[in-house]
DNA sequence: GATGGATATATCGTGACACGATATAATCCA
DNA sequence: TGGATTATATCGTGTCACGATATATCCATC
């Protein structure tokens, strides 16, 4: 059994994390100095996002940002207040209601996007390296429960 | 270039955001499950995970955890109520305030970190795909990644 | 050795957010 | 037709993060 976990076991999660932070932190001061919480920006994406063809539905929305569904409610509420989406029907079920960008929403999202994407070439790197070593290091500890036939961690690093 | 975005520009770093937050929804329900709120954990996680050496100043944490320094002040607070870490000071600057797992918070983070280190080995992969890809396409090659056949998306300009 | 600025932590009030519990309406199916 | 299921919405509550503000300590300089 993996009894045994060292310091650096938890440094590279840790450090996963941190890594992982600085990216979501970056788009929470980046949607705010847009005008948007930054669950809203989220959702926008998220909606913008949606593989071509499927149904902009609010449990959609709701899977996409792994939220209740309610959650995406009051999300798509708090939206519509700003102006950034609409409500709309279509179809023959008529308990969906499905979500759209308005003009303005469009807008805002496009240049917030732009500012991700840029950020996203700098920093994405440094998250791809952390995660890279925070798998590396999940996988090689010693006598973990799964890989019994790792005996010995590569070691690496600094 | 930079003005012209495709369907699939969207697609990738929405999909990026939906793994990432599949991996913090499962942590999310892991805290839950394991009797703290999510933030708790993380800055368990954050404090257990500083560098050797490193003072588990408040201000530390903080950074670690990309908030205010009041924001940890108050997570602190409310795992102290919680019975998980405790306050210290120790050396000459007496504003400093350290924070130190109890033993009660010890246990709980280890088991904890055991459930996210093979979250992690199952789901990591799938992240790093994500990422790859909307690293990829954020420094524009499109259609260079790994799907050789993927079908011609077209333009959308707003 | 007084003092003014910087640093570290704390408090307070507020709003976003997510949740569970519950409600309403539409659809499906036995 | 009636009961189960699905999709969305509402309500009350707690976490969390923030800005504004406060307090204590440290430090540089006069």
């Amino acid at each position: 059994m993996g009894r045994l976990l060292r310091a650096t076991d938890y440094e590279s999660i840790a450090e996963l994390r941190y890594q992982i932070r600085r990216y979501l932190r970056f788009s929470e001061e980046a949607s705010r100095a847009a005008g948007l919480e930054p669950r809203q920006y989220q959702l926008m994406l998220a909606l913008k996002g949606l593989r071509q063809g499927t149904r902009p539905r609010i449990g959609e929305l709701a899977e996409r940002l792994q939220i209740q569904h309610h959650s995406a409610v009051e999300l798509v509420n708090r939206l519509m207040a700003g102006g950034y989406v609409r409500r709309y029907q279509e179809g023959s079920d008529r308990r969906e209601v499905l979500v759209a960008l308005t003009p303005k929403g469009k807008q805002v999202l496009r240049k917030l996007f732009m500012h991700h994407r840029s950020e996203l070439r700098q920093r994405g790197p440094a998250v791809m390296a952390a995660l890279r070593r925070a798998i590396d290091v999940s996988q090689g500890s010693i006598g973990a429960d799964s890989a019994a036939s790792r005996k010995i961690k590569p070691k690496v690093r600094e």
